[in-house]
DNA sequence: TATGACATGTAATCTGTTACATGATTAG
DNA sequence: CTAATCATGTAACAGATTACATGTCATA
């Protein structure tokens, strides 16, 4: 329904916010944790918690009380939360894997807490379909350019091929793991 | 010497500028190979070129002859081959690992034609290096949320432990190619 | 009481995205 | 001749980076 014209720090700050936390919190959840790659300066976060406010998808709350530094504590409205389900249950593109795989695995990561467990049986088995053409693109590119090119440039493309075998062996593997789980439910 | 604040693209660029193109040959490596990730717009394939051409870096002269639809040929210039030089022989630091992989692996697949086969295996001895720490660290993250965390997040973690895994393998394999080729040489 | 860490923000600037605009050339 | 493709650009806008600014609290 709603136009859903997101970037990708701002899901991050759903996911995170699902326990309410403060803008300086969640700066240290990204500089700390493996989630680096989102920025975590202040002239990103504040201004993105503003917006999502703005957008109804947030409320943050000055915290009166003990400390009495002022801080202020957002959570998640039901709007956001279901704004955060809709962005986490979508199903994965190839165009994903080439450009935003830490938003896929943090997608993953945050489904079976917000979403359920069969959900995120259903990510990773639209992530593995995912993987199949991409893998057999960059073999077959591997193919054309093994003579011509140099050897640092083939082995990047080598490098490329591994990185999704490796991904799709980790889906398989998780698939497995939650039909187990699933199944003994 | 120079500050050299210069974006991935205007290198991505440099790099592929070491066969001159005219700006619709860029956009059309970018939009077909693996380097989708690279905009490949218009507008910022184009005043890209006009930020690196004002920078001394490459030159633009418009082909006169045969087709005549005007067409911009761009070159490296002199400078432009110095600072990409430069930009690909940098040491790998453990944050190119988490926010600029796909940056990596395109240095070093234009790292043999631009500075020798020498500096790509410094490259790859850099690049392993810089994996070791990144793997403990996460291996330690792995430990401390193995019993709390839900299923779903602890997987991802496992995904981005194999993944480093895999690319550690890929270095050490590519290492042991490059001795070969220097020894022999 | 001075120093540094806590906590939040703002302003200037740069880059990329999206969408549109323009003209030249080739294919049907 | 018309449509599609080639080839280049521009303008409006959104978002991130960098650097700075502000005030609070703990501790030495």
């Amino acid at each position: 329904m709603s136009p859903s014209k997101i970037p990708a720090l701002g899901y991050a700050l759903l996911g995170l916010l699902q326990k309410p936390s403060s803008g300086y919190d969640l700066r240290k959840v990204f500089s700390s944790t493996s989630m680096k790659s989102y920025s975590g300066s202040p002239g990103a976060i504040y201004p993105a918690l503003s917006r999502l406010e703005k957008a109804g998808l947030i409320r943050g709350t000055v915290e009166e009380g003990s400390g009495l530094r002022r801080r202020q504590i957002f959570r998640l409205t039901a709007k956001g939360l279901a704004e955060l389900k809709i962005w986490i249950a979508l199903p994965i593109t190839r165009e994903d894997l080439t450009s935003g795989l830490k938003t896929v695995l943090l997608r993953f990561a945050l489904s079976e807490t917000a979403v359920g467990a069969s959900a995120s049986l259903e990510i990773l088995k639209s992530f593995e379909a995912a993987l199949q053409p991409q893998l057999q693109t960059l073999r077959e590119q591997l193919e054309k350019t093994k003579t011509v090119a140099p050897t640092s440039a083939r082995l990047a493309l080598e490098c490329g091929i591994r990185s999704y075998e490796s991904l799709n062996e980790w889906a398989r593997y998780s698939i497995a793991i939650y039909e187990e789980q699933i199944k003994d439910r």
